[in-house]
DNA sequence: GCCAACTGGTGATGCGGATCACACAAGGGG
DNA sequence: CCCCTTGTGTGATCCGCATCACCAGTTGGC
């Protein structure tokens, strides 16, 4: 548990790398035990909305088991994915100690287990705890950072070739950690993968089909493999 | 642009004049006092760069006096203004409280005074202080919520009008103190306009002359009136 | 087993806005 | 004063991708 602020140690400078990782691969101890003394764990099904863009908030929700997807929407309906958050993370926490309305929507990709602990109960932890405070204060620091590098990747880059090869290559990045690191499971619809990148389906699919025909990935069923990093990389400075 | 970084270093000592005179603005009382102790004031000329995208924290600014820009940028040069910081408010708390690097650059708008803390002072502060440690969890929550409206406006909307009929919206919203709500003086240059919206100067020229000529905007010199509010929301929508 | 709903591929078409290429006004400094 | 920079207005062109319209697999329910 890596959890101290300050210092002026600077884990890796630039490396502006994937976000969904934070320095708390498991919560830390105090957290863990605020959680299971207030908290209440529920099972929910794949679709359940934990809580709507707009909304005032209730509480903060941690996944403890399974995956949610955090997206904004516009008037006419389209989406977009904002970042999906795995296990350990909570949702909600800027809403909540600001007041604030949710700022996305949180649905579940996947039948999951999540605590939920009111917004009463979060700031008066917070306000005896104070490491529980810090916690609270890196995610969402962590949170805005998240959200800087999604505004970058989708402004800055106007090929749609360029966001998608950003996207892949920031999948890649949080899969060093497996066997095989240059293969992966696409556990995303080509239509959740456009409301990620924003843009429209049909142009994930044939974009996709374009990396392949330049040998840049292979997909055999559900599994994407990317053998040629490096060619992966130069569509992103193109 | 970007004239010079600035470093560590202090240019000017503190220009001396008497805090009583001009106290940290709207500040809460705590965070005025704490910064009259530890914080280190300075002038600096327009165009300074308080901080620059992926560097390593120093510290949080705090504006005194004067605006500046916060803005990220891609590779190709491309420039996205986040948005403009006004009187009372302070950078780069995130980077300072998470230690990970600046996710943004700030550069003076105008000739500005600027407080800066730094990062060991100001997390000190914040363990000593709670309610100073709220105040900066707000500011964070703040900056998270408003970059998620950037969002939200620059992908939902995929006309460019309706991009810049937002962000004169919100230019109103923030006017509705002043003694003619409707009036509002404009600062920026088109191409800083393109540049938080998304688009290219020239389009930024085209639609200004558009609304001109649908009577949705008036001009004289650099005061901007809207005389109709309702038409200008009209354009959100569609 | 079959049908319905969802997903993925791919062509044709059209539009919005990026880009290039100017020309013009306003300062500002030497 | 002229020049040089900076901001602005506008036309012409061009291309990427959204959109529409299909069809073909795939999955899951009953």
């Amino acid at each position: 548990m890596a959890t101290h602020i300050v210092s002026n140690d600077v884990r890796k400078p630039a490396a502006n790398k994937s976000f969904g990782e934070l320095p708390f691969g498991e919560l830390p101890a105090v957290v863990a035990d605020a959680l299971e003394k207030e908290a209440i764990t529920t099972t929910y099904p794949t679709g359940a909305v934990l809580f709507a863009e707009g909304q005032a908030p209730r509480g903060v929700f941690i996944v403890r088991r399974g995956r949610v997807k955090l997206s904004i929407c516009g008037s006419d309906g389209k989406t977009l994915i904002l970042r999906m958050v795995e296990v350990g993370n909570p949702l909600g926490v800027a809403a909540v100690v600001s007041g604030r309305s949710y700022e996305a929507t949180a649905e579940t990709q996947e039948p999951s287990e999540i605590s939920f602990l009111r917004q009463c109960d979060l700031l008066r932890l917070m306000r005896m705890n104070g490491e529980l405070a810090l916690w609270v204060t890196q995610h969402i620091s962590a949170d805005y950072a998240s959200t800087c590098r999604e505004i970058r990747d989708l402004i800055l880059s106007d090929s749609a070739s360029e966001k998608l090869a950003r996207l892949l290559m920031g999948w890649l990045d949080q899969n060093t950690a497996a066997k095989n690191p240059s293969q992966m499971k696409l556990a995303l619809t080509h239509e959740e993968i456009g409301q990620m990148i924003g843009t429209s389906r049909e142009t994930v699919s044939r974009l996709f089909a374009g990396f392949k025909k330049q040998r840049i990935i292979q997909q055999s069923g559900s599994t994407l493999v990317i053998p040629n990093r490096v060619a992966l990389a130069s569509l992103i400075t193109a």
